[in-house]
DNA sequence: CAGGTAACTAAGCGCTTGCTTAGTTTCTCT
DNA sequence: AGAGAAACTAAGCAAGCGCTTAGTTACCTG
């Protein structure tokens, strides 16, 4: 192992190169991260990045690619453990905040790198964000017309809802003392109080 | 004029530098911009630039500095103006917001941009940064004292309301079809909700 | 154990980057 | 008008970039 390496020495290389990576872009970002960062950060030689993806970019998407999916399955999961529309926005929103800390490298990449992939990628990562986006608008909707929920505009509140939980990414930091759990509770609690619901 | 200008020209050089800098440091980010692309939309040749910025990152610092003095000078003004924590939380809440959209550019790089300063610089504009923080949970902690507002934690509270305000230059694009004013009275609407005040 | 394949590295190519240098034009002031 | 300063450009340098090439090592299969 290099003297450099970051990532997990005991990870499959293709899975060191994705931990490098996440960490190298959630730090410094896309333009500012250079493949023999990736590469030193994951025990290899600058070519050796090349053996397992064929560009810069290619790595970016698949971590792109990855992590919205992961994000998609983790809000449909909690969407699927609620039997009511407040159970499930309870839900939903203390699981994807504990994910935007504890993954808050990849969060970070998620978020903020999507703009750097090709025309192509893009376009494939933006239809995930887009479900995610609906599958939160859906849960409040059925709030609202089963009466739990009072709301001016779904889609407004929706984007408020995600906007707490995302923003996440940009401020948190290791150093910060408080659990995922608790950060979790708090926005799932905030989220309850903006839908009216619970009094 | 170069045809390849992009800002105001009839401002000022420096002031058509920012501009074209803020304009690319949005669109690109810091470090996937050039001194070139600066230059250029300044309707510069390449050394222009360093007539007047020492440094690309002088420049971002210029930018970013000016851009968080313009925002604390909004937020202090907001506050000024309101008589009750309500009004204050309210109109606070309506002109961050209508700011991070109609200066989206510059806002994003006040968000997005200043990790890339040097150390000294950072540093200066995080006490900025941390000012904004505490006007807006000296609010809350007004409205808490007086009875108005009921939240259970004014930093959590203070924290997501910056996230739903600060979160406008992420997802906003001029396509878009809402006014700044309609985004602002929504957001204000939200913050309203949010700190249990106006029932 | 030979033969083939996949993983990896040393070296470096062509290009772009931030910035400098040396010189020219434009403006200001007496 | 003429001197001095400030604004600006043409040209280019050293360093760093993404990625390739040619070759070596490690591993699997019959």
């Amino acid at each position: 192992m290099s003297p450099t390496a970051t990532s997990d020495p005991d990870a499959s290389t293709v899975d060191r190169l994705m931990q490098a990576a996440a960490q190298a872009f959630a730090e410094k970002g896309f333009h500012a991260t250079t493949t023999r960062d990736i590469a030193s950060g994951a025990g290899l030689s600058p070519a050796g990045v090349y053996v397992h993806f064929g560009s810069k970019e290619e790595l970016l998407f698949n971590l792109s690619r990855s992590g919205h999916e992961s994000a998609l399955r983790l809000l449909r999961r909690a969407i699927s453990e609620g039997s009511t529309p407040t159970e499930q926005l309870e839900t939903l929103m203390a699981r994807f905040t504990e994910w935007h800390v504890e993954q808050y490298q990849v969060a970070r990449v998620v978020q903020y790198e999507h703009h750097h992939l090709t025309p192509e990628h893009h376009a494939e990562v933006l239809a995930l964000r887009k479900e995610m986006d609906s599958l939160v608008r859906d849960v409040l909707d059925r709030g609202v017309a089963d009466g739990t929920f009072s709301v001016d505009d779904s889609a407004d509140t929706a984007l408020a809802l995600l906007s707490i939980a995302v923003d996440v990414a940009r401020w948190y930091s290791p150093t910060i003392k408080r659990t995922p759990t608790e950060i979790g509770a708090t926005n799932a609690a905030l989220a309850l109080r903006l839908v009216g619901a619970g009094r």
